[in-house]
DNA sequence: TAACTTTGTGTTGTTTTAACACAAATTAGA
DNA sequence: TCTAATTTGTGTTAAAACAACACAAAGTTA
C-alpha cells in the first residue's frame, strides 16, 4: 500500500467579527489552475511539520495573521479530483480572531486577502464552501457551550458587545437583563473600572474582561459554560 | 510541495457493550514492525478511495463487522516517526456496534481481533491509546446530547438495560424513575407488546425499541435530545 | 410460603428559566 | 438650555424543569 499517490493539505476557516457582522477569510490563489480564485487560506504541509504549525505557518505566510483559537474541524479528502496530478486531502481547522488586530497582507502564494461577510462568500475553489459551512455550524454550537466569544473581541469590552456578539451570530433575539444575569454569575467575566463611551451617544457603560484563568480553574471544579436562553 | 513524503491511514475506534461493560475493538498485527502488537483496526487507504468506505473496508477485512454508527474523530499526524520509511498521518473514525450481532474474525492484516474492556486496554502501537481516550471522551459527552445509546444496544431492549448502559458509561448513578420520565417524554422510544424475563430472577420487563423515524422527524423540529440529569 | 429480585409508577419541594419596565447618563438637535 | 433620543444598568414573579424519594406487582429461588 506505498503506492500512494495522495497530498496532505490544511486548510483555515478564520472567523473575525466586527461591528455585528462576521466574517470569513479568503485569499486569492496566484499560482495553478485556481490561479484567481478565492479560496481559504492554506497548503500542503512539510514532510516534518505537525499539523497545526503548517495551519499557522499558512495563515501567517498568506494573510499575515496569528489567531486567538484555533482547532482541528475535519479532514475532507473525498474530493478525488482536486488537483490533476494526485489526490489531495486536507484538514480543516476552525479558528477566530480580532480582525481589528491585524492588517491583512497577502504574502507568498496568495494575491490577495479578505474578509468576506459569511453571508456573503463567493463560492470557494475545492471544497471549501463545504467547509465554511460545517464551520460556521461548530461556531453556533461551539458559542453556546464554550466561551469561545471572548476570542472574536477585544480584550475589554462593554457588555453590550458580547451580546450583540451573541444575538448576530446565533441569529435571534437574547433578554438583556436574563443574558447579563446569566453570564455575571458564572464568575468568568470581570468587571473592570473603566467607563466609556463609544457609540455616538447614550450612557457610557462600564469595560469588562474575560477571566480565562478563572475559568481555567473552574474548569477542573467541573464547571460547565452554557449558554441556551430565550 | 510535491515532495511530499506522506501516507495516509484511517483508524476507528470502536465501541461494543455487552453485560454493563463497555470494550474497545483491537487486532494483533500480523506483519510489520509491529508484528504482534495490538493497534487499533485500520490501514492505508486506496487512491480513489472515500475515507468513510476506507474505514469499512478495514474493519470488514480485519474484523469481520459492520457498525452501527460511524463518524470522524479527528486526524493524527504529529507522530512524524511513527514509520522509517514515511510519515503516517491517520484520520480517526469513531464507531459503535453491538458485539452480539458478529463474530470477530481476523482476515487478512491482522492475526487475531479482540474487545478489550476500556477499563483494561493494553498498550498499543502508534498514538492508538491516544485516540482511544479521545474516543472515550467523544462517547462520554455524545451520550448526553445524541440518541448514540441505542446503536449499542439489541434492537428490542429493557429499559433497564438502557439504564445501566448510561450507568456504566457515564459512571454515575441515575435515578430510575426520572431517566425514565424524561426519555418517554422525548417520545422516541417505542414500547412494544412484548414481556421477557432476562435476568435470572424478578418481574418481567417490556422491550422497547429505539424509533429513529420519528428522532429525523423531530430533528426537524429542532428537538434537541438531551440527558443530563442526577 | 417466605425471602429475594427486578419492573413499574407519582408527588413534592427546590432550582432554573422566561418574561417583563423603568430610571440614569449621556448626546443631538431644536 | 431644554427636549427627545440613545444606551446602560437593575429586580421580581410566574412557569417550567429538575431532584429526591418509596412502595406495590410479578416473577424466581430456597
Amino acid at each position: 500500500m506505498t503506492d500512494q499517490n495522495i497530498k496532505i493539505a490544511v486548510d483555515a476557516i478564520v472567523f473575525g467579527y466586527e461591528k455585528g457582522m462576521l466574517y470569513v477569510l479568503a485569499v486569492q490563489q496566484r499560482f495553478g489552475k485556481l490561479a484567481d480564485r478565492w479560496v481559504l487560506p492554506g497548503g500542503f504541509i512539510l514532510n516534518d511539520e505537525p499539523l497545526l504549525m503548517a495551519v499557522e505557518r499558512e495563515l501567517k505566510e498568506e494573510a499575515g495573521i496569528t489567531v486567538n483559537y484555533l482547532e482541528q474541524l475535519g479532514t475532507f479528502g473525498d474530493d478525488v479530483n482536486r488537483d490533476e496530478r494526485f489526490r489531495v486531502i486536507s484538514v480543516a481547522y476552525f479558528a477566530l480572531v480580532n480582525p481589528k488586530n491585524f492588517v491583512l497582507k497577502a504574502d507568498t502564494d496568495a494575491k490577495d486577502a479578505k474578509w468576506f461577510p459569511v453571508t456573503g462568500i463567493p463560492q470557494l475553489g475545492y471544497d471549501h464552501n463545504e467547509m465554511v459551512n460545517l464551520a460556521h455550524q461548530r461556531l453556533k454550537s461551539k458559542l453556546t457551550y464554550q466561551p469561545i466569544g471572548f476570542d472574536l473581541l477585544d480584550q475589554e469590552f462593554l457588555f453590550s458587545d458580547l451580546e450583540n456578539l451573541y444575538c448576530s451570530i446565533l441569529e435571534r433575539d437574547i433578554d438583556r437583563r436574563n443574558f447579563r444575569k446569566k453570564i455575571l454569575s458564572f464568575g468568568i467575566v470581570t468587571e473592570t473600572d473603566k467607563v466609556v463611551k463609544i457609540g455616538a451617544s447614550g450612557r457610557p457603560g462600564k469595560l469588562f474582561t474575560f477571566d480565562k484563568e478563572k475559568y481555567n480553574q473552574l474548569l477542573k471544579e467541573n464547571f460547565q459554560f452554557d449558554i441556551r436562553f430565550a
